[in-house]
DNA sequence: CTCCTAATGTCTATCGCGTAGACACTTCCT
DNA sequence: AGGAAGTGTCTACGCGATAGACATTAGGAG
């Protein structure tokens, strides 16, 4: 298992990891506008041919890159719920957890949030990827089955989590893992009643 | 510039780099002796026979790794001294800065002296660089030109200076670059008045 | 506005680094 | 004693990285 690679466990070429890492780096030093696919390729040690030989330009390095972080993150929680498959009970904080180890795992990469120009649809992307993963693998119980819409809960809950996440980051990550993802569970404890996951195995 | 390469400024072979920077990770996470070499291209996303083209055995890629990097902290502050050359002085804070930066900017590998199973060599030979920096690179004169053995003073204020380091590195620097060379300063003004640099140009 | 420089995107020919895989050997585990 | 995992060496090969030219575009300075 290759730990220095970005984003999901799919196979995954060295050359645009490399490429990647130095967009993440110029991004967090310039800018994104300013960074060049000269300063690309000269950060990672390449040839510039060798950047188009990878991607057509810098936006679809760009889209790899955050395309690759949000869809790793959708699978460090588990496998997308199949219809038939059966659905198990997990103790309340294992699915957080998992999201909140793959920030911080990548914490390289999504302290990108913390800065004005960056990566294209950063800032719209990540909290609707959250909310795709609580839509689609995550079923909630309110307290005392209080009749609600669960679209909306949902939402709520989602953005809510993206906050904790967002703060989490913008100070540094100045809480543990451990501590972070326990005041998430205390705070999710005062809305919801129980917590399934949907998901295969 | 390259700022993603490991140590001096020289031109360094891309591949290297990487499997250098496997090493440091994978010290950081399971000690040093535990390390195989299959780990490493592995981590890096070599074959393993790649590692034997350009390091006899792991040994050679630390060794390697700890040469580049107190080789950049030498480089960091200045040519060596050459007889004949003119000497000229500078600020007090200069020469400390520039190596308080260079450790603050490659702080992923400088981290290694925090763990136990690490790096062989690495916690004698740091500091036996810094001494190096100090009896080549610098000229001290002490408070109201007490006479005192030069050699010593050198060998005293190198290793004060290295303690601070190491208690900088330790606590995560907690302090900024400019907070601590400050504190660094105030320190030395207790012993020393005046500090000149040999350098050329 | 015009000039000039830097960056971009495309293409080609070439080179060499990284690759897979086999083999013998050692170490360590149980 | 046996087996699994790691090590070091070697070979042949393919593809990925390289240098460099070229036309075009973008942006900044005067």
């Amino acid at each position: 298992m290759n730990d220095e690679q970005i984003g999901s466990s799919k196979q995954r070429n060295r050359t645009e990891e490399h490429l990647k890492l130095a967009l993440i780096e110029l991004i967090k030093e310039k800018g994104y506008h300013a960074v060049t696919i000269k300063d690309i390729v000269s950060h990672a040690s390449y040839n510039r041919s060798t950047f188009y030989i990878h991607y057509r330009d810098k936006i679809d390095l760009a889209e790899d890159l955050l395309d690759s972080m949000l869809e790793g993150l959708e699978d460090s929680v588990g496998k997308p719920y199949v219809p038939g498959q059966k659905i198990y009970t997990v103790n309340l904080h294992a699915p957080s957890l998992s999201i909140v180890s793959y920030i911080y795992k990548y914490r390289n990469f999504f302290e990108l949030i913390n800065y004005t120009d960056t990566l294209p649809e950063l800032h719209t992307r990540f909290p609707q990827a959250i909310l795709k993963i609580y839509k689609e693998q995550f079923v909630f119980e309110t307290i005392n089955d209080i009749p609600v819409n669960m679209d909306y809960f949902k939402l709520y809950t989602a953005y809510g989590f993206y906050g904790l996440i967002q703060n989490w980051i913008k100070t540094g990550f100045k809480e543990s893992q451990e501590v972070f993802i326990q005041e998430v569970i205390n705070l999710s404890k005062t809305h919801i009643h129980s917590f399934e996951y949907k998901g295969s195995k």
